[in-house]
DNA sequence: TTTTTTCTTGACCGATCGGTCGCAAATGAC
DNA sequence: GTCATTTGCGACCGATCGGTCAAGAAAAAA
């Protein structure tokens, strides 16, 4: 009952994820929201709730669709070494959307808001093991199929995946070229390889 | 000739410094830097010109501070394993500055402006390629004292060494551990140690 | 049709943003 | 002393920030 809605909610959601993955937090106003997603203040206040909640629900969006393509990545995969190699050359990969490196958008709320905001804090270290349990999966798997060194720890193995997607996300801020990002790629899967 | 000033520059600098680097660039206020220098606002804009220049100052300035520990770092090394090895554990010590996780000046800068201020950005890629051009004579040494393998190449083994500390301070804003932090170091090592 | 409910819209709010400016104070030059 | 020059200070500026709200519009319920 009562009027509905006359804009689509996933819609909305999806460009002020864009702004806010291309811009940060603090540096996207309300007004460029307003402004991506054409709808009036009232609106966007009464659909979403304040600028952190949408921020939020943003962030939450772009990590589940993250985790999904991580999984997509890792099953596709004939080994255990391709896999992680794969969602490495991935990260590799530098994103630029209406020509700016927009990055990772879990690496870019990391840095600018979690220190800070508890929430925001949770979600990512709960994306995190999220992620981490998938790439404990994938060494086991590696090791298993002898694809990776049988001296790898799974647990270990996986933050240090963490560790080399997020230095690769921020290599691609400044600029960094698909050739070196690959490079650097197969230089840090020396460390898990087999013999 | 004139009045001398009251307040000590490098003083007023280095409180400015930790202010942006705890907090970002845009959530740091000129207020929250009048009352953490105790300057008055005529003072800081006659002294700095704008917010950005005293950034951009603040950020040269650590970086160069940076730079030269990086320096004693590997030179005090007894191998270019162990210099590297070191370099990557001092990454991994989570920095707390008033219970605020501060992670890097560098990464927190080049996620949150470069994209979009070119100024910061060729500060932050000549600050990366200086520190590369350390970390490649510390390769090369390790090549050639035989702590490295010899299959290792000093420029992407370099520009791995980036992708690595980034990851490590990315973390560290998450509230990475001690342990885990060092975990990973020996982990990443793998990539590079002789055999 | 009337009522009820929800949504749309933009005027409006106080607070704060980065930045300017005029004036008093403090120095060296003369 | 007088003057020129620079600093310290804080009132003041327009713009913009995130957020509220009242009134009108559109649908379902009666």
């Amino acid at each position: 009952m009562g009027r509905p809605r006359e804009f689509d909610e996933d819609e909305v959601l999806e460009r002020a994820m864009s702004l806010f993955w291309a811009q940060g937090y603090e540096a996207t106003t309300m007004s460029h929201l307003l402004q991506a997603t054409g709808l009036a203040k009232g609106s966007l206040y009464q659909a979403f709730g304040d600028k952190e909640r949408l921020f939020l629900k943003a962030l939450r969006r772009y990590l589940e669709r993250g985790r999904q393509d991580l999984r997509n990545c890792l099953s596709r995969a004939d080994s255990g070494y391709e896999g992680l190699r794969s969602w490495l050359l991935e990260n590799a990969r530098p994103t630029l959307a209406q020509g700016v490196r927009t990055g990772c958008m879990a690496v870019n709320s990391a840095v600018e808001l979690a220190p800070h905001n508890a929430e925001v804090r949770k979600i990512l270290r709960d994306h995190e093991r999220s992620m981490e349990k998938l790439y404990e999966e994938c060494i086991a798997r590696g090791v298993a199929d002898r694809s990776l060194a049988s001296t790898v720890d799974p647990r270990s193995g996986a933050r240090w995946m963490s560790t080399t997607t997020y230095g690769l996300q921020v290599r691609a801020k400044l600029g960094m070229s698909h050739d070196h990002g690959r490079e650097t790629v197969e230089q840090a899967l020396c460390s898990i390889a087999a013999a």
